[in-house]
DNA sequence: ACGAACCATGAAATGTCCTTGCGAAGTGTG
DNA sequence: CACACTTCGCAAGGACATTTCATGGTTCGT
């Protein structure tokens, strides 16, 4: 992709917020035809500026009402006692997010719950049993003040 | 929304994974005619089980490669300081995340940044003018080793 | 300046899709 | 059994997506 003109950032915005829109209701939007529209979206596609479209569901009708942040240890930094990790915590469905990060912790995870008993039993069957892992920290989300999925386009 | 039977379940998963596929394609993978799809969709949606469709996309193309895990203490948890704290975090545009916790910190922050002089910036203008605050402790992380949209359905 | 190549566009056409109405089949209850 | 209630599939009409095609604008090189 070369570079991203203001209709191509009209259109994103868009997605964004409704990814589901017809093309044509996005084409008036953007203020193109639903040809040229079209076209563009498939561009947009195929280049990987948009990797995908997702619905977002409601935790709650999930029954997933409990959130934890979880900052963990390892032993070592080699690269062998990290991808070891990075496979196992992989497999656990619980958790949504995982970043290998610089300071205090290496790992910073974001864990989904039903509630303290279930976080228990994940915490027993999953988070215990992962490799090289000297410290584990758990913290419980009261309240979530914000959950954006993307950066607004119109930001960057 | 009652509950959620075996199509229902299929229905959110295939959305979840493609939130653009259309309703004729959607039926036929759960096995239902395009008419009861579509109208189960509809109940799906409007009872808030489904929260929105949205286009992911690349950070990369949007040159937004740098993610920090921010923790934050307030001088105090009295109800008007939360609110006042959240309501200005709100308005900054590359805070994606934010949750009220538990613990040591009484925030955490996912926060987007171009490079490490954005991140620069985007500290100095937004999180140093955040009121209450006595303790900012920023991490950046170093590499995403797990980002998922949504617990996966299947394991509800 | 001129023409060729290139690119994105809008209009039109065609095939597909979405939604609504309708009747039928299944389920639970009095 | 009879009734109410729900969900289904089918059919039809209108909406939509995508491809084709001709046009206008821009960028080159001559």
């Amino acid at each position: 992709m070369d570079k991203l003109d203001t209709i191509d950032v009209a259109i994103l915005r868009t997605l964004q917020e409704d990814g589901r829109i017809s093309n044509a209701n996005l084409a008036e939007k953007v203020g193109l035809s639903a040809s040229a529209c079209s076209r563009r979206l498939d561009i947009l596609e195929k280049s990987g500026v948009i990797r995908g479209y997702h619905a977002r569901l409601s935790n709650k009708a999930l029954d997933y009402t409990m959130t934890a942040i979880v900052h963990i240890s390892l032993s070592g930094q080699f690269e062998k006692t990290l991808s070891e990790f990075e496979a196992a915590v992989k497999r656990c469905p619980n958790v949504l997010v995982c970043y290998l990060m610089s300071g205090e912790y290496d790992y910073i995870l974001r864990v989904a719950a039903k509630d303290l008993q279930d976080y228990e039993r994940i915490h027993k069957e999953w988070l215990s049993a992962l490799p090289h892992v000297v410290r584990i920290n758990s913290a419980f989300a009261l309240r979530e003040v914000i959950d954006r999925p993307n950066i607004d386009v119109d930001k960057r």
